[in-house]
DNA sequence: ACCTGAACACCGTTCAAGT
DNA sequence: ACCTGAACACCGTTCAAGT
């Protein structure tokens, strides 16, 4: 397959992987991962490839735009349809929360990223985070329409069912981002002193705040996001037979 | 009041107000309202407030620190009780509409401002934006008692009620801010032959979302508030009740 | 074709120095 | 006490030049 007279791909590149828009768009998705959005620099992802920051505008067109692909990453990470298995074929409940989950999945893969996501602008006003690519409105309305929603319907549950993701989730990420992730320090030297955050609260003059923080600090993630699921399946549900 | 030797305020600095940490959050947030978080830097703030930007540094510990103050302030704009006039002081209901709609106000007069309150990380990992300060939370909490509620109960109406303003305002912000903001361009010249975001999406592909599009377009914002808001309180209306 | 060196116009931030 | 000049270490980005 090599062409004659080129060198081997193992020069003084080391045997660095040929650049390309998707080895970019990953790489920086695992650099987030591992520390935040406000480190990644052209120049820092650049290092990380074996290459000067130069090179990565041949495959990107700037930053913003480098970010943007990286949130249009992440969201055509959302299949189509759920795994035949499943009876969720012709019930939208079941297809509800099969795609609930698959976007709650995603997001806590990728916890310093769903931010972006959340907060980037559309390619239009009317596309709603998280569910922010035309691939997957189509593929959603679609499947609503099938399983029985008029398109009016269907453009309704849209709109809640984004809106339910979006603060369910973002809060979930945040949370459990905070525990998790590399504090976000401006870049500063570790000048140790670090504050464990939680602790060094005063409380001292709010005193519901006080007695209630060992349950308001309690995590029911995982519970929350069923039972409001639940509550937004028995409203559509209401409305859906009105 | 002025101190016998010292110029009279008039000086080279033209009438300039005195410097101070309220002063330069104020001006921050009317800069980010006017443009956009991305254009707000040190420097031109500085020169907005006819001085340069090492000066602001007396105030604000850096950006970070900056920004941190400016969503502090849209928060601390939250009043602790309802107006007296409502009969809400009784009704907890009419305690979560009103509050409800004091953070949504708050944040459709800022809506370049709102994301920063959404994604920040707050003082503690518990503390859920968007009331995100201990004040709010203690007031917040210790008026759902007042009104009937166990303790318990009110930190499980905290966690509801924070997921749900924050993903509805969230996307009722960025469609809006989409319409109105000046476009997140990176600073270039205005080259012109920006299209016009919307009109320039090929939807070829995706029947249904072209046939929908006026119906995803339109902007039913203030009722989907108001019908989510009241499913919530339905919702809470059962499980007070069990 | 693909990558780089050098350069430009910006940042945030520090600190000695001015008044 | 309050502000500034100068400087440092970083950015994103462009473009001619290298291979």
């Amino acid at each position: 397959m090599a062409r004659r007279g080129e060198p081997t791909a193992t020069g003084k590149d080391g045997g660095r992987k040929p650049l390309s828009r998707q080895l970019i768009v990953g790489e920086a998705i695992d650099f987030i991962d591992e520390s935040s959005v406000n480190h990644l620099t052209m120049r820092s992802l650049g290092a990380r490839l074996g290459v000067e920051a130069m090179s990565l505008y041949r495959y990107v067109n700037g930053r913003e735009d480098l970010l943007e692909a990286i949130v249009a990453s992440l969201v055509d990470q959302l299949e189509a349809t759920p795994p035949a298995g499943h009876e969720l074929t012709t019930d939208w409940h079941g297809y509800l929360q099969w795609m609930a989950h698959s976007v709650r999945d995603i997001a806590l893969e990728h916890p310093a990223i769903f931010p972006l996501v959340a907060t980037r602008h559309p390619a239009a006003a009317w596309l709603r985070p998280p569910l922010r690519s035309l691939r997957v409105v189509e593929e959603f309305l679609a499947a609503l329409v099938e399983r029985g929603f008029t398109e009016e319907r269907a453009v309704e549950v849209y709109r809640v069912f984004t809106s339910f993701l979006l603060g369910q989730i973002l809060l979930e990420v945040a949370q459990r981002g905070e525990s998790t992730a590399p504090v976000e320090e401006p870049l500063d030297e570790g000048d140790a002193d670090i504050p464990n955050r939680d602790e060094e609260l005063d409380l001292s003059q709010f005193p519901l705040v006080a007695k209630l923080r060992p349950l308001l600090s309690e995590d029911h993630a995982d519970e929350e996001f069923e039972r409001s699921l639940e509550a937004l399946l028995d409203r559509l549900d209401l409305t859906v037979t009105q």
